[in-house]
RNA sequence: GUCCCGGUAGCUCAGUUGGAUAGAGCAGGAGCCUUCUAAGCUCCAGGUCGCAGGUUCGACUCCUGCCCGGGACGCCA
């Protein structure tokens, strides 16, 4: 496959040129091409000359001369101009924009393959047990999906993990409440589990910091003997609770059995969830916290007998050089941390699932904590794979999402904000839209069933969300606002979806058969179609380089940029009403290719392009 | 107190790792459907890129200090 992206194309010529101009070893040459932002400098430019004029003491503007005379175009671009202080503009030739379109327009989209030696992990999702999904779980489920669809489009084996909170007291804490109710573990709902969840949760904060607090403030004794009371009904729940997390560990069959059972129901939404959001996500990924259990202790001991880790206040602990704060990996009356977790979890990562790169997707928050397991890592080596290499662990941190009032949209007391449900109202604001321009005689969804409606109708407004979370810089916090995500006006995942629908029913409305499309030339001559060419053939580096810098938001920036220019094309230049026949065929493909390559990004999105809206 | 992350148009945000006159989308103003989907297109208006220094031929981008907002800081996850 030869490369369809131009920038590789006009790197090696102008390397080769100013390696001549300069003596520099071409190896060593950053050519600085780049493309132009505004039309009038071109296709393209190369910036190379003006670092140059120091060492070469020269004015910029005559190394651009040299460079210019010196860089061989053939067949490429036309004769590049010299503007401003040194600038080398440069504008394509049809033959080569056309050729490097057909390039593009294979089976792989221009897309070559980039294996690594080993897998990427990510570690995405991350949602716990007993508890629903909230808005929260929207980022770490939906970013994690692009980066491994991502990873996985260039060839790369990709671990998706979802790291389940399915252990630890406030599992027991659950389990024991539901049990003390009575409850028929096969008739659960998640809906259940979240209310025994926050009931022991609350019940165990019940706390002795009241009570001391109303000893001293001399509370009535009636206050007093309340406080008393509830405290010793926190203790029994907690003694109750720390009973039944024994039984766990110690793997007794019914409390297993249980415990199993309270898994299964989490699962079952968190995958129902996976399905409605369009995220590769299954049973298989499920790799919980208790996976590592066994794993927990050896690591512990792994880090004192390396002589990494020291005890403190019985706890134990692994300091740091740089930095006052240490890692706590095991608590004083013996428990083990999520810190723990994680270490048991990127050494088996790295070295049993051969994880050349790990990728956490999760709470910026939590940045810290990743930044002291990540070091402790390195410290151990257990970032040495198999072969000797070490690993590249990453956190990919993203922002809180807040609510209208700038406050962390938090689940308040009795007010469920799940995820569920805010998906649902989703999928019931597209589906409306969908049908209320069905109803229009010349819409072509005119006449669609309504099963058929509210699939794409489902498929905007999911679409409209996720574009609206993947969009921005994931490390920023970003307020919830349903109204705006899904306007469905501007810079949103269904503006791109409309122009892939539009482009679709465009062809079909042709009547042209497949072969005579792609048996067809390309011929970008107009300015609008030249932009369109130009946008498409960035595409291959934009999915490089979206993978390589864990940055969805330039993906969609990308289609955003394909779409508008497709817009613009439509607008300008009619296809079917086109001047003459190869003209016709030409744009067809053209407006082909678009379609391709908005679909396979939507797709790498995890968004649906419906055929039709 | 220490550390981390943000600050770009009235609002919500981009900005391709240092390049030409800082870009979109909402909101506001003016146009475009008896020609392929108006979920669209064109034009207008809107900016001391938090502030001040520094590095550089060139800074929203890199360095230092400060201001504002948010977050994390040993026995929760």
């Amino acid at each position: 496959m030869r490369p369809c992206d131009p920038l590789l194309h006009l790197e090696r010529a102008f390397r080769a040129a100013i390696s001549k101009v300069s003596g520099n070893d071409p190896a060593s040459i950053d050519p600085q091409v780049k493309a132009s932002a505004d039309p009038r400098h071109g296709d393209f430019q190369c910036n190379a000359a003006l670092g140059l004029a120091k060492a070469l003491q020269a004015k910029p503007r005559e190394i651009a001369e040299r460079i210019a005379a010196a860089v061989d175009l053939h067949g490429l671009a036309e004769t590049p101009e010299i503007a401003g202080p040194g600038f080398i503009n440069i504008r394509l030739s049809t033959e080569a924009l056309a050729g490097m379109l057909s390039d593009l327009d294979g089976p792989e989209l221009g897309i070559a393959p980039a294996p690594l030696p080993h897998a990427v992990v990510v570690d995405l999702c991350g949602v716990n047990v007993a508890k629903q999904m909230h808005v929260g779980h929207l980022r770490a489920t939906i970013i994690g999906d692009v980066v491994a669809r991502l990873h996985e489009r260039l060839g790369r084996k990709v671990w998706r993990e979802n790291h389940l909170g399915d252990w630890g007291l406030p599992i027991a804490m659950t389990m024991a409440s539901l049990r003390r109710q009575g409850r028929d573990f096969d008739r659960l709902t998640l809906e259940d589990l979240n209310t025994a969840y926050r009931a022991a949760q609350l019940e165990a904060r019940t706390d002795e910091a009241g009570l001391a607090a109303a000893l001293s403030t001399h509370a009535g004794p009636h206050r007093v003997a309340e406080l008393q009371a509830q405290s010793d009904s926190a203790g029994a729940a907690e003694r109750d609770a720390k009973a039944t997390l024994l039984k766990l560990q110690a793997g007794d069959a019914a409390t297993v059995r249980d415990w199993q059972r309270l898994i299964d129901v989490t699962m079952k939404e968190v995958l129902a969830t996976a399905r409605t959001l369009g995220v590769k996500l299954t049973a298989e990924h499920s790799r919980g916290e208790s996976f590592y259990r066994d794993r927990l202790g050896p690591a512990v001991d792994a880090f004192l007998k390396a002589g990494l880790a020291k005890e403190d206040d019985a706890a134990i602990v692994v300091p740091f050089a740089d930095r006052e704060r240490p890692m706590l990996i095991r608590k004083g009356d013996g428990g083990f941390l999520y810190a723990t977790t994680d270490l048991a979890a990127v050494r088996f990562r790295v070295q049993e699932l051969d994880g050349g790169h790990v990728i956490y997707v999760v709470d910026a928050r939590q940045r810290d904590h990743f930044k002291d397991v990540f070091d402790a890592i390195r410290l151990i080596g257990w970032d040495r794979l198999p072969d000797g290499s070490r690993a590249e662990l990453s956190h990919l941190a993203f922002g809180s999402v807040l609510g209208k009032d700038k406050r962390p949209l938090k689940t308040r007391s009795g007010e469920n904000y799940t995820l569920a449900a805010l998906l649902d109202e989703a999928v019931h604001r597209g589906v409306e839209q969908v049908q209320r321009r069905a109803a229009e005689a010349d819409a072509p969804t005119h006449g669609l069933s309504q099963a058929e409606l509210h699939r794409i109708g489902a498929a905007v407004g999911i679409g409209a969300v996720k574009y609206a979370d993947l969009s921005g810089d994931p490390v920023r916090d970003y307020v919830f606002d349903l109204d705006r995500m899904i306007a469905f006006e501007g810079d949103t995942g269904p503006y791109i979806q409309y122009a892939h629908a539009r482009i679709a029913s465009l062809i079909a409305r042709s009547g042209e058969s497949e072969p005579a499309i792609i048996g067809s030339a390309f011929h970008p001559v107009e300015p609008a179609e030249r932009h369109l060419s130009l946008c498409l053939l960035r595409f291959p580096g934009v999915v490089l380089g979206a993978a390589e810098q864990l940055a969805p938001q330039r993906l969609c920036a990308a289609l955003h940029e394909l779409a508008n220019a497709y817009a613009g094309f439509y607008q300008d230049c009619p296809v079917l009403k086109a001047p003459d026949a190869a003209t016709r065929l030409a744009r067809l493909r053209l407006s082909r290719l678009t379609r391709r390559v908005l679909a396979e990004g939507l797709g790498l999105l995890g968004i649906d392009a419906p055929e039709r809206m």
